[in-house]
DNA sequence: AATCCCACCAACCGCCACCTC
DNA sequence: CGAGGTGGCGGTTGGTGGGAT
């Protein structure tokens, strides 16, 4: 057992006899917290990440002490605190690789975002419904269907967009400016300087400029200290882990 | 000054594909 | 092969701020 482990005879009982891990599961739920990310729990996650890399999204929240969903700490972490995502105004080059993605592919958001290198789904999604949808006449792309991952029904999604778009009368969209950015993520220099974690050989970030330098061998579970790619992402939970709901992650150590 | 309206966008939700067992 | 878990995706919602009335 670990030191920092605090579970006592009743809580194992019950993990065993009286509650069954789904309802462990829906009870933890409905104390997670949800609207706006505070800097404090942006600071939780980031550091963890950073200092332990991306295992499990669903097992990380309570690892790195917050009260989140494994989804939300994903999203937020793609959306927002990923060092690589770049804010801002979208440039014209930028703009127009949307148009014609768009154009091509239809809402596929995520494959859009590929081919705009810094820019999420999310924010292109965004910037589409609030900026080019009026300006490119569509009516309702809501009512679109939705285009699945199935290779088969691409051919039908495609031929529905170049149905709508075959009227190539938008406006110059190139016109288009932002003039303010809601932006405060901090660039990947100053995530150096101001972050807590002062661990200087592990790191994992997808986008870390340097991450080509770091071995991946170098990230551990700061509970078991395995080494990277966790056990728990390879072959299920292992004795200890299955009952990490009740640990309380404010009091590990991070070693 | 107060209220309303609207644009913006972060975040949530539901669905689904993929993977593992 | 089927069930369950996980992550990814797209649609939608709700909070917020700024401009208009």
């Amino acid at each position: 057992m670990f030191p920092q482990q605090r579970l006592k005879t009743v809580e194992l009982v019950n993990l065993f006899t009286i509650m069954p891990r789904v309802q462990l599961q829906q009870q933890q739920c409905t104390n997670m917290k949800k609207g706006a990310w505070s800097p404090e729990e942006d600071q939780k996650l980031k550091s963890y990440i950073m200092k332990f890399g991306i295992w499990n999204w669903s097992h990380m929240p309570k690892f790195a002490g917050l009260s989140r969903t494994g989804k939300s700490c994903r999203l937020r972490w793609m959306n927002y605190l990923r060092p690589d995502v770049k804010r801002g105004p979208f440039t014209m080059e930028e703009v127009e690789i949307v148009i014609k993605t768009y154009q091509e592919l239809g809402n596929k958001w995520s494959a859009i975002a590929g081919r705009v290198p810094g820019r999420t789904d999310n924010e292109i999604k965004n910037f589409f419904h609030t900026h080019l949808k009026k300006q490119l006449g569509v009516k309702n792309v809501a009512s679109m269907k939705r285009t699945k991952r199935v290779v088969m029904k691409k051919d039908k999604d495609q031929n529905e967009m170049t149905n709508i778009y075959a009227d190539k009368s938008s406006p110059n969209v190139c016109n288009y400016s932002l003039e303010k950015s809601s932006s405060t993520i901090i660039t990947w220099e100053e995530n150096e300087m101001t972050d807590i974690v002062s661990s200087s050989n592990i790191v994992i970030l997808e986008s870390n400029p340097e991450i080509e330098k770091i071995s991946t061998n170098n990230v551990g579970c700061h509970l078991c200290q395995f080494e990277y790619p966790h056990p728990c992402t390879l072959s299920g939970l292992d004795f200890f882990h299955q009952f990490d709901v009740l640990w309380d992650a404010q009091h590990l150590t991070i070693f």
